[in-house]
DNA sequence: CATAGGATCGTAAACGTTTACGGAATGCGT
DNA sequence: ACGCATTCCGTAAACGTTTACGATCCTATG
């Protein structure tokens, strides 16, 4: 009932000023919180934007002062991205807007098309300037949008870590801690040859994860076998085909450890085609996502963290290198490396027998 | 190598113009491709463009010609739907994208935080003139949104129908069938309590959800129960909780009907562990998604559908209701129900004894 | 040759906002 | 009464485009 269709069609604020009778410059600054506006108009004047509706057209205001109030998550819905994004984004999202939202700041996602070059796709959105910040995602291992960044100074950060020279801002999960952990803990329990799965190493994702795990056996003495390393899709059929391809190994694995947690599924169910039950003849350790883990049977021994708190971080580095933000959000550290916290299930509970 | 750093900052059109001693009308009539300027010259600019990476200012064009070549995406990251969204939104987004691409019309998400009102947050995007037109999703029963919408005569679709009066476009999936096609199944395999479980009736998709499976019911002659409708979280939790509530029952149901598939991995283990095996003692059908879904033991019977194809027809839905591109996409029929196919699997493929 | 008309381009206004600047009114101290 | 600082507000320029309009040149036609 505020709103009522009664008054003329609001266009600006021109019209918001002679409804007013007060000169639009003066509107502008009492919703703007400038200083210099009596009291008393400042109340009258967002009264009347209240009742009229008024918002202040965001091209217009961008026009003038060269900024848009708008952040943008680039993602890639790429076949790829698809099978394994799942909440992901949605989830960072929510700790990122909780923290944009004090500034007035909005959120939007820019789903690169499949079809489309990354690098082009984001290229074209910077020149259209359509936001002032970009958190871009799923990292490359060459990645030429870092350098496009930097290179056009627009404020970003990361979500994956930049392997290219240079310090640029980015926050990721902690692959190599995850990846150590698991092949620590397998080890524990006696094991020596253990597989891995992870998508392809051109992804970020993929060569961090391996590489942890590389780094992981040579501590523990145990040599590096390629054979080992199955590059697979993050779903359900990954996990299948994952399994399907152990199976076919002459030498076995005893363990496996999995990128994507809902893998387990698709592993599970290869594995006891094949008359192997997971949790007693093979471990099983997933990467992430702790609650859906458990209720696979056995359940699942992965890793959690909080993907809200990690959109809090990420959000919190970009501010701090952006200059209205900066001094609110003095950051010295703009890398970051996200922890995540062991979650033991029963899938890689019991102890290999000695040979 | 085409962006040499030894150019003059680009600023604008401006530049760009006294780069090529051109007026800058000329510049702009140019790159839109309009017909009053000398193909030689044309060329000129597209190529002085391209090396000097220029693009035009968004916010520029946008407040000249009061429009902005970008569509918006509307999607909730509240709790439930971070549970169960999965990847559905960047799958049909594949489909929206792949026909605006062809326009030249970008997409982006604007993702409403959980703690804002979406009616809210639609107004404050509608009023920034961010974009040109708007496509919502997981409409409510009672959606205040569309009559938002259609008051302030932006284009826009929603991804799931809209149960007011007025006719708004939208496609939504086919729940009614889903449900009746389910409840068809379980009776002609000789079930007669049937289960369903589904979210808050506020939401649209779990009112039409259980009013397809009560009509179904109806027509078989078998009582409405409300006692086995269950509300639940669209999530392996809530799959649990289901399963936990029909043990409950005194008079147990031998079939129930999911609405969402991953649901089934909660079930399972909870009907499990009270010695029940499902495909056996107990009828399972899920909806959505079959990929998955066939990874399950025993594989559960669901219902698929293209995402994607339903993503290029809400595009056009779109479309044929803006004037600019009406006329390439002429549609009389603004509102669809998007058809999903059985996929027959093994968790309801047994036959009830007769008692 | 005169002129109509098409092809091509330059000029300037307009989109809606923010903000630097200056002016008017007021209060205060002398 | 005067000067000065302060408070408040109006004016107008600027942001980077697009586009209506008119100017110029050229060609073809009478």
């Amino acid at each position: 009932m505020a709103h009522g269709g009664k008054h003329p069609p609001m266009k600006g604020i021109r019209q918001l000023a002679e409804h007013l009778d007060i000169s639009i410059g003066t509107v502008s600054r009492a919703l703007n919180g400038k200083p210099d506006v009596n009291e008393e108009t400042r109340k009258r004047v967002l009264a009347a934007a209240e009742q009229l509706g008024y918002v202040a057209n965001q091209s217009g205001r961008s026009l003038r002062q060269g900024t848009t109030n708008v952040i943008g998550l680039m993602i890639q819905s790429s076949k790829e991205t698809v099978e394994n994004s799942d909440n992901f984004f949605l989830t960072v999202t929510g700790g990122l807007q909780s923290v944009f939202a004090r500034h007035n700041l909005d959120l939007i996602m820019l789903p690169c098309p499949n079809d489309e070059n990354p690098y082009e796709y984001l290229k074209r959105m910077v020149a259209r300037r359509i936001v002032d910040a970009l958190i871009i995602s799923e990292t490359q291992r060459i990645d030429k949008r870092f350098d496009l960044l930097a290179k056009t100074k627009i404020p970003f950060v990361a979500l994956g870590r930049s392997l290219s020279i240079g310090q640029h801002p980015w926050a990721d999960l902690d692959f190599d801690g995850v990846a150590n952990c698991a092949v620590d803990r397998l080890v524990a329990h006696g094991h020596r040859r253990i597989a891995i799965s992870a998508p392809s190493s051109d992804i970020n994702l993929g060569f961090i994860f391996v590489e942890g795990y590389r780094r992981a056996l040579e501590r523990h003495g145990i040599a590096y076998d390629p054979a080992l390393v199955i590059r697979a899709k993050s779903s359900e059929q990954g996990g299948y085909q994952v399994a399907d391809e152990l199976l076919r190994l002459e030498d076995r694995p005893t363990a496996v450890i999995l990128i994507y947690e809902l893998m387990a599924i698709g592993l599970y169910r290869r594995v006891m085609e094949a008359g192997i039950i997971p949790g007693r003849d093979i471990a099983v350790v997933g990467f992430r996502e702790a609650p859906r883990a458990k209720f696979l049977q056995p359940p699942l021994t992965c890793f959690r963290t909080s993907l809200h708190e990690l959109g809090v971080e990420l959000a919190e580095i970009l501010l701090s290198s952006m200059p209205a933000y900066s001094h609110i959000y003095p950051k010295t550290q703009r890398q970051m490396i996200w922890p995540l916290e062991l979650v033991p299930g029963e899938s890689d509970s019991f102890h290999l027998k000695a040979q």
